[in-house]
DNA sequence: GTCCCGCATTGACATGGATCAATCGTCACC
DNA sequence: GGTGACGATTGATCCATGTCAATGCGGGAC
């Protein structure tokens, strides 16, 4: 996913920046520290990379970081016992990964593409958000628009159609990648299964709902299926079942 | 729902209470607070109650307050434009209503029961979150929860069959309920049409699903189907498919 | 270039839950 | 006690999506 947000640098030069020089300050945690803040933030961090399709945390894991993510795109889920998988948030560059006050994680964290992760020690984090009043605001503010987005996922999961709900992640993926270029072009960072999971059908049904909408004329694909086109993405996010201006679940 | 806490005061009781007094402080924001940000808080707040049914705000409409529910049930839904409708969120009393740093709802809020709910002006409140770090960060746990709430409903949404979600939603009622009392038993708080709502399904299933559980001796009913006995919480919590310690979205 | 291998697509069929419609209970009111 | 209204239940049927299975496609290894 880091793919299409092009402000994000590559892995490899972040490790050495701290969070002074943090390119993503403007939406992750730091964004509104000052000198002292700061200090305190760059003390306690370290990088840490994973591949694509590494395992970050299981359901239960004791997590001793909290985190933001730097490059790269995290998966969370929640399962059954019997298998059943669904997906409760997709993890983008600035988000914050972790919860200060509770050791375990609560679903799995899955490396979608190669990831880093700026990682803070839990303790030492939870000592600073009782003192910095920036970044408890900040935490809060992005906890409420993750929650905001969260109860969007529910009305997708709970009322709409599978065409419905494949357009609106389209949209979505769209509107994220290109608000310029015309016509909309994005690579799509999830596989099928992966767009599955997260819209609560099976891999056949997203499958078969692609195609009727490129059949349809509402988009057209690109290399083998990985790559979306729109020229309308006012028909889309009609398809889409409502007017489309849903966030994406952090 | 007040009736299944009993804890929580009577609304008339309420009026002239403060916040030193309040008897929800064990989950409400206020639940860390000193002298100084009690008077703060205590100095801005006013009360005010809806009966059954009203609505509290529309979708979009202006906030200028936030606050926390004193005594009843409120729902909180996200529609279609076609009338679709999903319920996103069920608040109890200690809990909190609206968002700080935003000034209109991103949701329907009805009173489910009558309710009472204690107010404080949004921008005083956002004022006293930047320079209250207890205050910021209670609120900032409470969100969390209801984030990890919302999200066990996602899972619950997109992959669990009828019969599971009715049932995760009666052991969530009854646990709430009566955690002594043997058999369990609990009014239900909401009707069938706010079940429906809630568990992203019709009316007639969720009384379908009920009827096939009673009649498999998982749950028996009284009262015209509005109280819920169950001898065997855990043969409940396997009908619900999970190991059932799923909370309830706020 | 060819052979795999993993992912995506397509097809045939089964089924869970929605839809439409009728009936039943319960409670408030007269 | 009778009546009306509203919510809950039950029944018959339909259809969207799941399931199972086969085929297609593209990219990497050699």
């Amino acid at each position: 996913m880091a793919e299409i947000r092009p402000l994000i640098a590559a892995r490899g030069a972040m490790a050495t920046q701290d969070c002074n020089a943090c390119p993503i300050r403007h939406r992750a945690v730091c964004a509104r520290c000052e000198g002292a803040e700061l200090d305190r933030l760059a003390s306690m961090k370290s990088y840490r990379s994973w591949a694509a399709g590494e395992t970050v945390a299981l359901e239960g894991d004791m997590l001793p970081f909290v985190g933001t993510v730097l490059s790269g795109c995290a998966t969370l889920t929640r399962s059954l016992e019997d298998g059943r998988v669904q997906m409760v948030g997709l993890l983008m560059p600035s988000d914050f990964v972790g919860r200060p006050g509770r050791a375990t994680a609560p679903y799995e964290v899955t490396a979608a593409t190669d990831i880093t992760l700026c990682l803070f020690d839990r303790q030492r984090f939870e000592a600073l958000l009782t003192d910095a009043p920036q970044v408890a605001s900040r935490l809060l503010e992005m906890s409420l628009d993750e929650l905001d987005a969260a109860r969007d996922w529910m009305l997708l999961l709970g009322r709409k159609t599978a065409r419905e709900r494949v357009a609106t992640l389209l949209a979505l993926v769209l509107r994220r990648a290109a608000v310029d270029a015309r016509p909309l072009r994005a690579q799509l960072p999830l596989g099928r299964e992966a767009m599955a999971s997260y819209l609560g059908l099976t891999i056949e049904t997203v499958s078969r709902q692609i195609t009727a909408l490129k059949r349809d004329g509402v988009i057209r694909l690109e290399g083998g299926g990985r790559t979306i086109l729109c020229d309308d993405l006012a028909a889309l996010l009609i398809e889409a079942g409502d007017d489309g201006d849903g966030e994406m679940p952090g």
